[in-house]
DNA sequence: GATTAGCAGTCCCATATCACGAGTGCTAAA
DNA sequence: TTTAGCACTCGTGATATGGGACTGCTAATC
């Protein structure tokens, strides 16, 4: 992909058509451009600077004699090179940071939050995964019968989060049995992960390996999946915008909010940077995101906890507020979680 | 509202309209009804029963030359008097049944599968509220230290249900302070529940003090509210029904899939009777819900937990098979949570 | 009284035509 | 490189037209 040489007008008029397109979701033709931005030249060189963009992939046009709309290429170059900058207002951001102290002190709240707050922030769809831990520790371990032949598993993990496991066994156990279980477990089980388990397992026997094998079974398991639980937020929303007009069109974008195996997909790549990232159009790596783009972030505390959080929209989208809410929100779960886990 | 009488042929049309109709989504016509049925009686006569059918309010028609459309009077009629047995076929039930014993002792788990195998056996979007404990009586308490002032409180109520809370705290405090109050409340607050807690803490001070009336806040909370968690799945496909092809029907449906609070509101009238309900176009007391039917079912174990199931779908949907399926997904997430909670 | 055939009337829908206007591309001049 | 001018394109909206599906009504029939 070689990056284009713009002259500086012709930047303009790009930012321009893009401006306008995303404000009014209508081509932009050239007499309008010289009109309404007087930019000491015609619209007949404003025309050919559009041919200009349109011969470099920028823009395009639906039909011969309408006006010029970006291309995902030119979305691209835009937010790569001219987009202004885009941190949201104090007032939101204060707003938004008072929204959060208020809120319960809860992991699970702040997400909720989160998700209500970048929905109203942006025109999209917000999107948030629950933290994951990066090093499954067992801090502590509970068990508790529910029934004679019930027995629930509690894991506590380092991280504060909670996995619970139900067993049921063949024959009924008494608290005390429990209790000598449970003791034993977390003397050899308290502050080892998944690695280091298997070792300590082998003194074990009976009902207290039998547990211990679930426990590293967990601990595996919630190291894989990332999407252990995600948060949604104001699709209807993101409904309303006119390119959502048409069956097929909300059909796709449904599909991309409702999917977990998405998230899986992009889970890495976004990781990768610790800042925001933008995906326009799929990038030409996911074809069911035809003109729908998604602006992610990660969030979490390095080395302990880490999850994903965004907002998908059309890719009509004003960027440059939308990376703004998703980077605030982003900084203020790292602040948030800072305060938990040091 | 009084019952119409109608004759025997009257309500062998009105059955073939509402079968057509939600087969087809186009209006019927006395002429393919008489052609397609051979009812030993033309389509005259047919004409002159849709009228009747008409003037009873169980039909429609969009314009003056188009065939007839069910009313939602007509399909409260027809769920009331006319629908076939709901059962499931049995072998729908053996997989569904398969599958459910396939996945992970879990609620959790549980009810995912049970969203989406809902929303495959209808054609609506499925949905689900994790079950609230009737009675939340503590089964037993955990005080973690996650930081040096930062604790994790763990509940475990009675059902098997975890509530976490996390503590943050002015000034460190020591593991053995923490396991001394653990230890304390155990003794105190074991059994007990929102009602009866108040008299148990009064002996308290200090931070197990502070630590109980936290305790006190969240059973209360989690007794009060309904929709802890909503599990959702298969907004995509009803989306693709014909009649979501235009804006704003789609945005109803989506915020009536989003909301909470409907299925707060809704909430206790299902739970009266223990069957599965039918609220066809919001039954004149939702606005917001023309032209969208619910099917829902209550589900848990008397007493102990309960919580609500259902699919959202357009008016125009099989209600038969409907029902039949949210009827066989309670029973059995009934079966399931008996053996835990006896 | 219920049923039927026949027929006029209604209204959607698809198709065609037309004028309008916004916008383009091209050419030639500045 | 920029500009003015101009022919051309094509979507949009208004208007007209015919076909088709279905209704409602009337009068005759069982």
């Amino acid at each position: 992909m070689t990056e284009v040489q713009l002259s500086q007008r012709r930047k303009q008029v790009l930012r321009i058509v893009i401006q306008e397109y995303v404000e009014n979701a209508q081509p932009v033709g050239s007499q309008s451009i010289a009109r309404k931005y007087g930019l000491g030249v015609s619209a007949a060189t404003i025309r050919n600077d559009l041919a200009a963009l349109e011969k470099a992939g920028l823009l395009t046009h639906p039909h011969t004699s309408a006006g010029r709309i970006p291309t995902d290429g030119g979305y691209r170059y835009f937010v790569a090179n001219l987009m202004a900058h885009t941190d949201l207002p104090s007032d939101e951001r204060h707003m938004i940071r008072h929204q959060f102290h208020q809120s319960r002190q809860e992991i699970d709240q702040w997400l909720r939050l989160s998700t209500a707050v970048l929905s109203k922030a942006s025109t999209g769809a917000a999107l948030a995964t629950s933290p994951r831990s990066m090093t499954s520790k067992v801090k502590h371990l509970e068990l508790i019968g529910i029934q004679d032949t019930v027995v629930l598993l509690v894991l506590v993990l380092a991280t504060g989060t909670l996995k619970q496991q139900i067993i049921t066994l063949e024959q009924p156990i008494f608290q005390d049995e429990l209790s000598r279980a449970s003791n034993q477990l977390n003397d050899e089980v308290t502050g080892t992960t998944a690695a280091d388990l298997p070792v300590k397992l082998e003194g074990l026997t009976g009902f207290a390996l039998e547990v211990g094998e679930l426990v590293l079974n967990t601990l595996r398991q919630s190291e894989e999946q990332i999407t252990d639980r995600v948060y949604r937020h104001g699709l209807a929303q993101v409904l309303a915008e006119p390119e959502f007009a048409d069956g097929p069109q909300v059909r796709r974008i449904v599909q991309v909010f409702e999917q977990r195996t998405l998230l899986q997909e992009i889970y890495d790549d976004v990781m990768e940077l610790s800042d925001v990232q933008v995906m326009i159009s799929g990038e030409g790596r996911f074809g069911d995101m035809q003109d729908i783009s998604l602006v992610l972030s990660p969030y979490g505390v390095p080395d302990q906890v880490s999850g994903l959080l965004g907002v998908v929209g059309p890719m009509r989208m004003p960027y440059g507020r939308t990376i703004g809410a998703v980077r605030y929100v982003a900084t203020l779960l790292n602040e948030l979680m800072h305060q938990l886990y040091g």
